[in-house]
Order: structure tokens, then C-alpha cells, then sequence
DNA sequence: AACAATAGTTGCTATGATGCACGCATGTCG
DNA sequence: CGACATGCGTGCATCATAGCAACTATTGTT
């Protein structure tokens, strides 16, 4: 099992090392959130990362500063923000996604047919069990995307 | 595949959170990475995470004043340095692995004894085929303890 | 209307990670 | 031996993250 995660989580981390140069762990993690949801505020995104308000405010400057997300003013309320991703931010997740997508694909091209049908069984399985536990919310915590 | 991707991430990602207070990522990769080979240096520390050695330098000061490694000259060359991880650096690392371990082990056990069984052969099939893809050097990428 | 709570920002400070250039000690090789 | 390469450390600078306190603007509550 630990031999699997190790495996899996290989690919999770390669996934994000394209990004590398763009972006930090951190500000990848913030862009995930802000796309798991519309309608995301400072204050979101900060208690989805566990961070001080202050830090997600500087923090969406950075992102903001590289054409990730933007700052709009509610339209319910003036002293919040709603924060988006830009195309552009999309994009980049998209990118993270798609070589997470490639190298799983060609790890399960080396099985036979059988074993892939008893693997995504199996997987279903465990992502079902694990979900029961962990927390939707849980999933966000490293930050990767659907 | 995703889904159960990000499940085990998410043990993973907790697993780590139990040293947050004590480690950040990077001083938890070099951890698993000096305790992953003994008669490390600090050029090969560096090496592993891919940074410039000065950073691998600072970075084992640090661990060096919180007691988690052990700087020595080395016994062939007086100009390196072994690097070994302490007695209290090696019980973070067992911490971690410790909390992981319990954390798949719930979930499994939610499993009936069929399911465990061919979850068990479907995850070794795909580390296997993970295994001659990925180069285990790969592995200590992120860092994790076996 | 007065007061309290909330959302976000900004100033300040601290820590960590990072690279580069440079220096020092130590090996290695001709 | 002397020239060069290697391994580490230091000074310097930069950036990202982080929390706290104080502040403004806005909203909610008596």
C-alpha cells in the first residue's frame, strides 16, 4: 500500500513540478481552492489554507500580479472580494492535470485488460472506503485538481 | 484513478501535518532523504532536492540546531561532511510514517477480506508497473518514509 | 443613531529558502 | 611540487510565507 502511495504521489509531485517555475506550492494550493469553488473571498481562501486573512491577501497579490485570479468587489456586498481564476490560471491547472492524466495512463497501459479492470475496481473501492473517512474538504489540503 | 489519487494524498499530506509545527516540507524531504542512505554529504543532499549547495548548507544548519541531524567530517576525506539523522530525527520520521500507516490501515479495514485481497494484488501490479517507469531515485522527490 | 462585528488591507517583523560570487581547505593529477 | 578540481561555508541579496496589530470601510444590531 505505502508502496502504491509512494508511487501515486510520484506522479502528483512531478505533476506540479511543470509548474514549478510559475508557481510555489503554496500559490498552486490557492489556485485550486479558488477553482473548486465560484464565489471564493479573502477570507475563504484563507481558512481553506489554513492562513492568517493577511497572508491570503498578500498572497492573492502575487497571484493576482501574474494574471491567475482576479479581484472583483461582491455584488451583495462592498467590503468583500470575490476572487476568480483568470483563463490564464485555468490554463495552468489544466496543465498540471493533463500530465498527471498522461503518466497514470501510461503506468496502466503496461497491464493486461484483466488487471485493469480488477485495478480501477480496486481503486474504486478504496477511494470509496478513504472518502467515507476523509473529509471532501480534506481533499483541497495539498491542493490537486479534479 | 484521480479520486484514488488524491485519497492517498490526502494521508499522505496529514501524515506530514502531525511535524508541521517542527519541520517545513523542504526539511522534511532532506529527513527522509539523509535517512533514506547513509554516508550522505551535503553536495548529495543538495543534489537530491535539487538546490545550489550553499541552500543544502543553511538548510542542515537548521536541522543541526533543532537536533534532527549530525554533521561529521568524513573518515576518507577531511573536506566532507557525513550527514546523519539523529536519534530524535529518526522518531519525526517514524511519526510520520506511523500516522500514515494507521491512516490507510482505517481505511482498509473498511474493506471486506475479499476487497483488501485484490486491492492489495491491483496495488502491487501498479507500483510494479509504476516501478519500471518511474526510477526509485524519483521516489524521495516530495519525501516520504517507506 | 450609536455601537459592535466583519472583510480586507497595510505596516512591521521574522523565518526560511534560494542563488551567486567568493574564499578556504583539501584532494587529485601531471 | 604546482595547477586544477572538489566540497563546504560565508556574505549578500531577493523573494515567499507568516502572524500580529492597527486601520478603513462596510454591514449588522440594538
Amino acid at each position: 500500500m505505502l508502496t502504491a502511495s509512494r508511487a501515486l504521489i510520484g506522479v502528483t509531485v512531478r505533476s506540479i513540478e511543470v509548474v514549478e517555475d510559475d508557481l510555489t506550492l503554496v500559490q498552486y494550493r490557492a489556485l485550486v481552492l479558488l477553482a473548486s469553488l465560484p464565489e471564493r473571498n479573502v477570507s475563504d481562501l484563507a481558512e481553506g489554507l489554513g492562513v492568517h486573512p493577511s497572508t491570503a491577501t498578500r498572497l492573492c497579490d502575487r497571484l493576482v500580479a501574474k494574471g491567475l485570479v482576479h479581484r472583483a468587489t461582491s455584488t451583495e456586498s462592498r467590503r468583500e472580494i470575490t476572487l476568480t481564476v483568470t483563463s490564464t490560471g485555468r490554463g495552468l491547472l489544466r496543465t498540471v492535470t493533463a500530465r498527471r492524466r498522461k503518466e497514470i495512463t501510461r503506468i496502466i497501459e503496461r497491464l493486461s485488460r484483466d488487471e485493469r479492470k480488477r485495478l480501477r475496481a480496486a481503486f474504486d473501492a478504496f477511494a470509496n472506503a478513504a472518502g467515507e473517512i476523509a473529509l471532501p474538504d480534506d481533499a483541497w489540503k495539498l491542493g490537486w485538481s479534479p
